[in-house]
DNA sequence: AGAACCATAACCCAAAAGGGTCAATTATTA
DNA sequence: TAATAATTGACCCTTTTGGGTTATGGTTCT
């Protein structure tokens, strides 16, 4: 028996996603709450298997609700349910510790599965979003850094001065330097911090 | 009908699969490879909806394979199937441009749906991998650097100067230099590339 | 009331970084 | 064969950075 628990401010879906969970054996909806600050007086006392949230709530938003439940119950799932397929929403919600995300269009089956999914360790979601999620991943066409310059990129990144990238790759300072105004002039930038930033962003570490 | 290639270089699994394929209305799987460099010359002619691709190939590893395919077809999706469940494996194919990523223990079914799952848009992973995935944005306990540092940091990592800081905060110089000392000792780190690949890594800003 | 922390600011000094220019060797490519 | 690119190295100079110390006013918590 897997026990849920509703974060959601409309009344018809909340009720409706309530009478889905308690008519279907195996689940049981323990809980439902209009806003962030219920859920969180409750799971004082009782925990919940997973718990799905809705992303627009009134006062506080159900991301920030999700930093403070997992801030508390870490282990807690949590899964989303959102009419927002923004990209922003998506990752917040995962950054912030979201198990999985479903669009509200996913069907009353869909639903009930992901609750299971999420419950056997995995993470569902949607597939516009899994695709999002996974295509965040890809990285951009690499600039034209030579073999030698994405070594000396990485000596960068991880914080070597150009004393310690000499010796690491058994050149001189001086070459070190003129290696580093190549790679500067090729991402644009002026500094080590930015040179790093850039390599890290832009995944070409 | 979806046509699916296969790159792999078990002479049973593939024909397993192959066979899987063809004996599935609406699947047609057009080729099969034993390694990357077949796959390619392969892909001048013809290019498929789907491709299955394994992880431990001969000469040139999954990965590179993939990075190969997208360098050309950068529109194919290509679906892991790997025995390999270790992280790295796993971000490296989908940095690579893996649309999807399915253990190998994977059923039968679970391979079709998977198919019929990212021909349609979808990102499909077999489940500890998703949560894997998704838990890789999770955001860890952050250290616990005051309103303030936080500011600088996030100035730090936009690669500004102690001089440009000073001035975007309203700060003298030497305030910013005294908050830059206190994020160093909280960080462990001693430079500012150090502290902004610390932050981004650990996603802090 | 005192302790602890935050944010502010200053001074000293050595080390590191960044920008400019020049030049030689090797390898690859047109 | 000539041109191009990669890699290596050097010298000049200024600015920036990092580590040390000290100090003041404000807040918050005990």
């Amino acid at each position: 028996m897997i026990s849920v628990a509703i974060v959601e401010d409309d009344d018809e879906i909340r009720e409706n996603l309530s009478l889905l969970i308690n008519g279907t054996p195996g689940f049981s909806c323990i809980a439902t709450f209009p806003n962030c600050k219920e859920s969180l007086k409750y799971f004082d006392n009782e925990i919940p298997d997973i718990v799905l949230m809705d992303i627009g709530l009134p006062e506080v938003n159900g991301i920030e609700c999700i930093k403070l439940i997992k801030k508390k119950y870490s282990s807690l799932d949590i899964l989303v349910l959102s009419i927002h397929e923004n990209d922003q929403y998506v990752f917040d919600a995962l950054c912030a510790g979201a198990t999985g995300y479903l669009t509200k269009d996913s069907s009353p089956t869909r639903i009930l599965d992901a609750i299971k999914e999420a419950y056997d360790g995995g993470a569902p979601m949607s597939s516009q979003i899994a695709r999002m999620v996974v295509g965040s991943f890809k990285i951009q066409p690499p600039p034209e850094l030579t073999p030698r310059e994405f070594e000396v990129l990485n000596e960068l990144v991880k914080g070597s001065s150009y004393k310690v990238i000499a010796e690491a790759l058994f050149i001189s300072e001086e070459t070190v330097r003129r290696h580093i105004k190549s790679i500067y002039r090729k991402l644009e930038v002026h500094s080590k911090s930015e040179a790093v930033a850039k390599a890290i962003k832009e995944r070409l570490v």
